[in-house]
RNA sequence: GGUCCGGUAGCUCAGUUGGAUAGAGCAUCAGCCUUCUAAGCUGAGGGUCAUUGGUUCGAAUCCAAUCCGGAUCACCA
């Protein structure tokens, strides 16, 4: 249990003695004491005035006297200030806490709760590279799925893969009319890359036609439907629809070069999938659940025998589900997915990352299903997220302002080989491990950058910073991580430091001189971990573990920098220094796991 | 126009179910490498928490109105 949660539970035992009346957790505020006043943890006294007709003053001074009175294992000192107890926590109960519930704290991972979560996210388009805001998408669906594997859940990351309709006829268009059977092979092009200059290609050679159509007097309608290269794509997404072989044909080949470009990226990044949709696969779900949809009177017909849906009482509008010509909207896919998705897996929750610009639709989503009796319908769940802007506004691929996913990677990697050549500090590495240490910090920069920030809100992304590696980001964390390594190197190496298999002695007896302000300091942050992974699980928020293992980190580069472990004053100070070093590090290396972040041993 | 989201230091962000003098990082300025990694540490300056009113012992936090910014409201996906 918590220390929060401890005191919580005997000021809950304590109240009732003193003043017959009960008490739940809720009454008892528990925060940290701010460092300007003595104690650890402090009891708001104000919420207890009401009930008890006291001043705060006179039940703190009560309350305190019976917790260090009855729990002086827990509880040694307090004082009051102004209606705040502040309690003193003994050194005895850290210094258990450090032998006894080690684990625990370095790994904060709960019992499995029997419940299983199906988390999708990245699901890119297969007409052109992945670019910023994937990366935020990806890192975050990834981060959220591990910190429900810690919180005990059985989770399946999938993804859905755009690959099929309108605009990805496109791109195929205009490499069939501007290619010359050109190839990623040809031209050394990352697979999606070179699909994505036919995208844009077509988008050119579109907006020419149209506004040529427009200059010999069309409407600005009437030319954007009628520009032959539109019109050659809605004929290609027919012949689509009907299986035309050399259009499945091209349709493969160009898909299989995007792939074989994300799959790169992918890995690169860190992002796996336990199971893949293709929309080309899902695309006609749903028309069985139009027909049910019919018989349960969810959805009505209109005169033209389009089939809709009114949310009007919901405070939404009517949504259309079957188009009059009898095809699948859109939103008719997702709910046939979402079934199949609970008849595959038997998932208790259902999770989306998709970013925020999504929120109506997915509310639609959801209301629709609950509609229809789907079962879980109510834990569907939109994890929606911000978009990231740039320091000039918005990324508009028009204007070609768009940060591409694979040149900002690369970016990151060539900032932190430069960074780690001006230190010097790794001249002894080969050129294997030289590489795995750039990609380690550059990835790692970035994905914390984007990780920190609370994923519902807009974000900026400014170019300078992200390449910082200085203070609140990843580098600042897996060097903190480094130097202890460091430590637990040479304590392994020396016999003078009576450690000689590297591990500090596993317990620790009762100290005959106080813990140390930052000693304590420190232990109080680390405790603190596994709160921290449950509040990141509650509120599905990496940046939660991000800031708090921040924290931590800053914590530990304080008390290195004050206090000696080699040079410690007793034997047992350098355990007990080296121990919560061992502590530090281990809880850095699992948060930074749930973030998708890997740590050097030295850098 | 309807609905939803946001506005905290020059910039980027934290700020728990309302709690003590609103915190970090970057940037600026001043210090600290003979001792376990200076990608570090210590300190300083920097705030009308968009505005106004309300709720109460207490409001950045809750409520209302207003201002500003964004998203969305397709027989597109």
């Amino acid at each position: 249990m918590s220390i929060v949660k401890s005191l919580q539970q005997c000021a809950i035992e304590s109240l009732p003695a003193l003043f017959d009346q009960s008490f739940t957790e809720k009454d008892f505020q528990v925060n940290q004491t701010k460092p300007e006043f003595e104690g650890d943890y402090t009891v708001v006294m104000f919420s207890l005035v009401k009930s008890l007709k006291l001043s705060p003053d006179a039940i703190g001074n009560q309350l305190g006297e019976h917790l260090t009175k009855n729990y002086p294992h827990l509880f040694t000192k307090f004082n009051i200030i102004k209606g705040f107890l502040n309690l003193t926590v003994a050194d005895d109960y850290w210094m258990e806490l450090l032998n006894k519930n080690y684990n625990d704290i370095c790994y904060g991972k709960k019992e499995m709760n029997g419940k299983k979560v199906m988390v999708e996210y990245s699901s890119p388009n297969t007409n052109k590279p992945l670019h910023l805001g994937h990366l935020r998408n990806n890192f975050l669906g990834w981060s959220v799925a591990e910190i429900l594997k810690a919180n005990g859940y059985e989770v399946i990351k999938s993804c859905i893969v755009n690959d099929r309709g309108i605009h990805i006829c496109k791109s195929m268009i205009a490499w069939q009319l501007f290619a010359n059977g050109a190839t990623p092979e040809s031209t050394k092009t990352k697979g999606d890359h070179f699909v994505g200059e036919y995208y844009v290609k077509f988008n050119d050679v579109y907006k020419k036609e149209t506004e040529e159509l427009i200059a010999s007097g069309k409407t600005k309608d009437e030319a954007e439907k009628e520009a032959p290269v539109m019109k050659a794509t809605q004929q290609m997404l027919l012949d689509w629809e009907n299986g035309k072989p050399e259009v499945m044909e091209l349709w493969k080949k160009m898909n299989g070069w995007v792939y074989a470009g994300f799959d790169v990226t992918y890995k690169r990044i860190g992002s796996d999938f336990d199971k893949v949709y293709y929309e080309s696969n899902t695309y006609l779900l749903g028309k069985d659940i139009v027909q049910q949809g019919m018989e349960k009177k969810v959805f009505y017909r209109k005169d033209d025998s389009s089939i809709w849906i009114d949310l009007t009482a919901e405070g939404l509008d009517e949504k259309i589900v079957q188009r009059r010509d009898g095809t699948a909207v859109y939103i008719t896919q997702d709910i046939g997915l979402a079934l199949q998705k609970y008849e595959q897996y038997n998932i208790d929750k259902s999770i989306y990352v998709i970013g925020n610009e999504q929120n109506y639709h997915m509310k639609v989503l959801q209301l629709i299903c609950q509609k229809l009796g789907m079962p879980n319908a109510e834990n569907i769940f939109h994890l929606s997220y911000g978009m990231v802007e740039l320091t000039t506004g918005k990324m508009k691929s028009r204007e070609g302002t768009v940060v591409d996913a694979d040149d900002l990677v690369d970016e990151m990697i060539a900032t932190s080989k430069q960074h780690t050549e001006e230190l010097g500090k790794v001249k002894d590495f080969n050129e294997e491990e030289l590489k795995e240490l750039y990609d380690t910090i550059g990835i790692g920069a970035m994905k914390f950058y984007l990780l920190r920030v609370d994923p519902k809100k807009t974000m900026v992304f400014n170019p300078e910073e992200s390449i910082d590696f200085h203070g609140f980001t990843g580098p600042f964390v897996q060097y903190t991580y480094a130097r202890i390594q460091s430590i637990l190197r040479k304590a392994a190496g020396n016999e003078q430091w009576a450690v000689g298999n590297g591990q500090p002695a596993m317990t620790i007896d009762s100290m005959t001189n106080d813990l140390l302000k930052l000693e304590k300091e420190l232990i109080i942050t680390a405790e603190q971990y596994p709160a921290a992974i449950e509040q990141a699980c509650i509120e599905l928020n990496p940046s939660v573990i991000a800031n708090y293992i921040f924290h931590l980190a800053k914590t530990f580069n304080s008390f290195y920098t004050e206090h000696s472990i080699a040079n410690a004053e007793t034997e047992e100070k350098r355990q007990l220094r080296l121990k919560l070093s061992l502590l530090t590090a281990n809880i850095i290396k699992s948060g930074m796991h749930l973030l998708g972040i890997v740590l050097p041993e030295r850098m």
